[in-house]
Parts: C-alpha cells; sequence; structure tokens
RNA sequence: GCCCCGAUAGUGUAGUGGCCUAUCAUCCGAGUCUGUCGAGCUCGGGACACGGGUUCAAAUCCCGUUCGGGGCGCCA
C-alpha cells in the first residue's frame, strides 16, 4: 500500500511503498541517493551498490522528474530531514524526457512566461503548490461558512444573452442560429434567486470579462464568490463579508502552517475591525495628498495607490456616487448610493451594494445608465411580482489568494491564467 | 485601446561597432568519489526571435514583424 511521503515520518523502522517524482539523483561510486517528491513533501532514498549491481547501474540513466516508486525500511539517518527509506525494492514507472522545459528543483527561477507555458512543472514546486493548496482553504473556508448559515448553493447560466452591467466589455459566442456571450458575472441571476424566495445563495464559479487590460490584477477569466441576501441593507452584507473574510484567515493560520512556512510569508492576522471610509472622505484623503480630483469622479490607480499603500489591511470604501455604480445600486441619497468595495491596499477584493427592489426605480436606473429596459425584461419581470429587499457581493478568489499571501501578479494565483494573449495551456 | 521597456544555449544571464570561434551559472552527457550536501571534482555539449537596412566590419546601430513584461484606462 502506497503512503504519501510526508506520511513516512510515522512508520519509522517499518517498510513503506511511496511514490512520487525523482527530484534528483546523487550516484558515488558505492551508494546512491534519490529524492522522491509528492504533493505531501521530499524524502531521500538510499541504496547501496553492493548486493544490487544491476539496479544501481540501471539508476545511472534515469533522468530527474522521472515517476519512481520505492519500497524499503524507514529509518533514522544523518539525512536533513533525520530519516531516510532503505531501498529495498525500486521501480521505475515512467522516465522523464531531457532537458526539463524547466527545472523544478534549479537555483534558478525561470520567467513568467516560461513558468506559465510549462505550468504542469512550474506547479510541481513546492511554493507553488503551497499557493493552490491556500486558495483551495480559503474558498472550503468561504464555502462552509455559507452552507453554516443556511445559505444556498446555487449554479447559474454562464451563456448569456444580454449584458450584465453594461460596462465590461463580453466575449460573443456562437449559439446556433442567436449570438450569446460569456457571462462576465452572476448578477441578475442572483437576484432573480431574491425573487424566487432562496432568501440566501451564493455561488462559485468562473467570470470572464473581454477587456483588453494588461496588469498584474486582471485577467480574462475569474473565480467569482457570489453571494445574495434578502431583507439585509448594505451594512448587513458588510457585515457579512468582514466575518467571511476573517473566517477563510482563519482557516489559513490553522491549516497551512507549512504553506506559509514554504511560502515565508506571515501568518494573516486579522484581528481589527475593518475600517469603513466612505467615498467622499476618500476623496478627501487624496486632496490632501496632492491629487486633484472632486467628489464625483472614480478613484484612479494612482490615487488607490497613494491613500490605500497607507491602509495595509482590509477596509471598506463606502456610499459611492451612484453615477460610478451600476443600476442595479440602490440609492442612498440623490447623488450617494449604497455600493461598497472591499479594499486591501490599492486592491479591490470584492464589490458589493443593496440593490434596487422597487421595479420603477430600476427602470429609470436603467434610462439614466443609456440602458434599454425592454432588453432586460427576464430581469425587470423578476422585480414585479414581490421583490424583497435585498444587498449581495462578490469576491475575486485570485485577488483575495494575492493579499492573503503578498503576491503580486494574479497569474500567480491563477492555475492556467487567461490573459489578453495567453489561452494555452 | 494608449504609453514605456525588452527578446543571447533547455533555464537564468554577461555583452554598449572589430578584442565574440559569445561570458558565467544551471542543465545535459562521460568519468571520478560509501553518507548529507544547492554534494564535490575532471572533461565534453548546447544560443545571438524573424525579415530588411547602415557599415570595410553588427549580438551590439536603424526600420518593420512576432512574442513577452510593465504603466494607464476598466474592473473582481
Amino acid at each position: 500500500m502506497r503512503i504519501l511521503i510526508g506520511e513516512v515520518k510515522d512508520h519509522i523502522d517499518s517498510e513503506v511503498e511511496i511514490s512520487g517524482w525523482a527530484q534528483n539523483i546523487r550516484i558515488m561510486s558505492s551508494v546512491l541517493f534519490i529524492e522522491l517528491r509528492d504533493v505531501s513533501g521530499t524524502v531521500q532514498g538510499v541504496l547501496l551498490k553492493r548486493g544490487n549491481e544491476e539496479l544501481f547501474n540501471s539508476l545511472k540513466n534515469v533522468p530527474r522528474e522521472s515517476i519512481i516508486s520505492i519500497t524499503g525500511l524507514a529509518v533514522r539517518s544523518q539525512a536533513k530531514i533525520g530519516y531516510e527509506v532503505q531501498v529495498k525494492n525500486l521501480e521505475v514507472i515512467n522516465k522523464a524526457e531531457t532537458p526539463l522545459p524547466l527545472g523544478v528543483t534549479d537555483k534558478i527561477e525561470s520567467d513568467i512566461e516560461t513558468r506559465l507555458e510549462n505550468r504542469f512543472l512550474d506547479l510541481r514546486r513546492p511554493e507553488i503548490l503551497s499557493i493552490f493548496k491556500v486558495q483551495s482553504t480559503i474558498s472550503n473556508a468561504i464555502r462552509n461558512y455559507f452552507v453554516q448559515h443556511g445559505f444556498i448553493e446555487i449554479h447559474s447560466p454562464k451563456i448569456v444573452a444580454a449584458a450584465t452591467e453594461g460596462g465590461t466589455e463580453l466575449f460573443p459566442v456562437k449559439y446556433f442560429e442567436r449570438n450569446a456571450y460569456l457571462s462576465q458575472s452572476p448578477q441578475l441571476y442572483k437576484e432573480i434567486m431574491m425573487a424566487a424566495g432562496f432568501d440566501k445563495v451564493f455561488e462559485v464559479a468562473p467570470a470572464f470579462r473581454a477587456e483588453e487590460h494588461n496588469t498584474p490584477r486582471h485577467i480574462n477569466e475569474f473565480t467569482s464568490i457570489d453571494m445574495e441576501m434578502s431583507f439585509v441593507n448594505d451594512e448587513d452584507v458588510m457585515n457579512v463579508l468582514e466575518d467571511v473574510i476573517k473566517a477563510a484567515g482563519k482557516s489559513v493560520a490553522e491549516s497551512n502552517k507549512r504553506e506559509l512556512e514554504i511560502l515565508g510569508v506571515k501568518t494573516p492576522s486579522l484581528n481589527y475591525d475593518f475600517k469603513r471610509i466612505t467615498y467622499s472622505d476618500y476623496v478627501k484623503r487624496a486632496n490632501e495628498k496632492g491629487f486633484e480630483i472632486r467628489d464625483g469622479e472614480d478613484l484612479s490607480t494612482p490615487i488607490l495607490k497613494s491613500v490605500g499603500g497607507d491602509i495595509k489591511e482590509f477596509y471598506f470604501i463606502t456610499r459611492w456616487p451612484r453615477e460610478l455604480k451600476p443600476f442595479y445600486v440602490q440609492p442612498f441619497d440623490d447623488k450617494y448610493s449604497r455600493g461598497f468595495d472591499l479594499q486591501f491596499g490599492e486592491m479591490e477584493i470584492t464589490s458589493g451594494a443593496q440593490r434596487v427592489h422597487l421595479p420603477e426605480v430600476l427602470i429609470s436606473n436603467l434610462k439614466s445608465k443609456g440602458l434599454n429596459p425592454d432588453s432586460f425584461n427576464f430581469y425587470v419581470n423578476a422585480f414585479r411580482y414581490g421583490m424583497p429587499p435585498h444587498a449581495g457581493w462578490a469576491i475575486g478568489l485570485e485577488r483575495l489568494t494575492m493579499v492573503m499571501l503578498d503576491i503580486a501578479n494574479i497569474r500567480e494565483t491563477t492555475l492556467f491564467p487567461r490573459d489578453r494573449t495567453r489561452i494555452t495551456p
């Protein structure tokens, strides 16, 4: 029975079977060492030449990263980690070709381009694997939170007919004899679920944005963690969001000690109240820092970097001007809305809002954004026959992973990023 | 979409008009060495993105193409 390499330490002085990638084979005149790696770690196998000549000599032709299975005695030794496996039986299951397009254990760092082109090799590196182990913890912690709080998980369509918000470009797809688009957001559908009476829903799914952006924080397909709740306002869902982020941080701190160590990242400590800063206050701070921005203008990247750079923690920007937010965001007064963003420093992690629930407000908002309410009938109709007040938000999973692990490029927190020019692998 | 920068062995780099038959490391191959190390040592292998131009002479200067990185806009 194969055990994980990480479990070998629990089987000292007994026989173990381990399988994985031979990341390094060091051969001396009469003894050789094989470093074997699997998802749980690495261990060294030792083989003496005496009595094993044939096997010993055959290993001289086994390239790095070949798949090998070893059976042998786990013993304490002078190996760096304090124990090793004395090889009794060794099977070369699948030889790797040489040279590797990317050295898995080389001390030389490859460019992100080379790494993404050979992502399966890049992902073998413990640091890179650790990023995605942490990401798994984050999404599961958030999922658990929702499930424990009575949310219903939904799966909304990703092929849609209409734009969601107007602003963002969509990817067109051929849908038999008609034109359709890839969904940029489940926004309209999760609101319809409030009209359907589901009360609290969440969805973890891809979102597609056809913007030709070229930045370290945008990709064209990302994972959106969406939620929507009925009979609540913007403040309520901000509180839920704060709880959710803290639950994720706590879960990472508890279950990813080894990964954080490998990544050289401090355990996320979220033992503070997330500040609520109004948009207008943010504008004031920007002006104090020498930017010339009037109330009503969008917050530019340089402003977010400057003002947000002073706040190296999670915080909300609330009460955005109505004209900067989509039609479905509930007005606060004539000028401002009940829309908010969750930021970390300069980075927008979440966008949320209390939503419009009265059909006449929705229609007037659509018109004032230059959209035709008729083309949103499937959505507006849901508001005509009993739509509760509701609010919700959407987290960018890759961005949340970035800020939790202090990673600068979103491509690092995406398994196979889809950016302006990359659609393979 | 606009602006800036870049492309040299499998990988990461040095190179600033002749000293380039191109540096170093890693890697790959051959040999050597009973123990922890990023193991060592010896020998060998492998590259100037593509197309055009300037020049006696181009990896190096100019133009175009392709690809990549970054900034801005936009957003998660």
